[in-house]
DNA sequence: CAGGCTACCTGCCCGC
DNA sequence: TGCGGGCAGGTAGCCT
């Protein structure tokens, strides 16, 4: 579910009402969502009870909470949301969610809650992780991060021998975009998905470059995506940015800039969407 | 390295 | 009303 611009909204929620609080309990109500902290729930909680949350970080689709607190090293909270995962502000009294997985307590009142319907998301507690956690080391750096290299991208892109939106989906490339946003810059440029990396030139691939970092700069300044109730901010509201989508989800309809039937084609055991005279399929690889 | 497939889950929608 | 199949914003691992 959620993509770039929806954990940034997320991490901004975080910052703005756990950073800086310490956490007083923990309770695990389902251990599946600690499938990635091997050592155990009992673990989980006991490490990171007492602890004050020092930051609230982000690369890619990974969030991380580097934590403070004696004897302590410099670890951190990690945090992936998966398909349907949610961080919720609540107070500790309000109804359980159907899918609650994890609570912690925070010295202010307020109660932080991880939901999760299909748990392909997951909290672990990352060893000395709080600059960077060794889980989110092979992910590259995202488009919105000042530190992203187009150049080292682009020379990147261009030893691949693979699709673009392939390419563009490779969280060890580029990361933070799924398959909205991806679908959403390739009807900007326009480019086919399946335009092979290798002949695209250097002024395509700034173009697309360009066209991600857009697309998911306004999808963030409206709050992200929100299809249905699945992705919610920390405090429970949607975005909106579904009604600025041209190319995600819109099979059959018009293309907004030529008005031809937009068309939805299986890719990687989900779905394309693509406009079929603006993005026309690459013949010989090229167009 | 590329990429196809599977697994990990729940829920909704559709056709029968 | 129920059942089966397909679909959904993601990632990791195994195999060829």
């Amino acid at each position: 579910m959620p993509e770039l611009p929806e954990v940034e909204v997320v991490r901004r929620g975080l910052a703005d009402h756990v950073v800086g609080r310490r956490i007083t309990a923990v309770r695990v109500l389902d251990v599946r969502s600690l499938r990635r902290h091997v050592a155990g729930p009992e673990d989980f909680a006991l490490r990171l009870t007492g602890r004050t949350v020092a930051d609230a970080r982000r690369r890619g689709k990974y969030l991380w909470l580097p934590l403070d607190g004696v004897d302590h090293g410099d670890d951190a909270l990690l945090a992936h949301l998966g398909m349907s995962g949610q961080m919720l502000i609540s107070e500790p009294d309000a109804p359980l969610q159907k899918h609650l997985k994890v609570t912690l307590d925070l010295e202010d009142g307020a109660q932080l809650r991880f939901v999760d319907q299909r748990i392909f998301g997951g909290l672990a507690i990352s060893d000395g992780g709080a600059d960077l956690p060794a889980e989110v080391a092979h992910i590259a750096r995202d488009p919105l991060d000042p530190a992203f290299d187009p150049d080292e991208f682009a020379a990147r892109l261009k030893r691949r021998e693979t699709g673009v939106k392939r390419a563009l989906l490779d969280q060890g490339l580029i990361s933070g975009v799924g398959n909205i946003y991806a679908d959403e810059a390739l009807w900007r440029v326009p480019l086919h998905y399946a335009r092979n990396t290798r002949t695209l030139r250097r002024t395509e691939v700034d173009t697309l470059l360009h066209h991600v970092t857009e697309v998911m700069s306004e999808a963030l300044a409206q709050g992200g995506t929100s299809f249905d109730a699945l992705y919610v901010n920390v405090n429970g509201a949607s975005g909106y940015f579904d009604r600025s989508l041209n190319a995600y989800g819109r099979e059959g309809e018009p293309c907004g800039r030529c008005g031809t039937a937009m068309r939805r084609s299986p890719f990687m055991n989900r779905s394309s969407y693509w406009c079929p005279r603006c993005q026309p399929r690459p013949r010989n690889g090229r167009f």
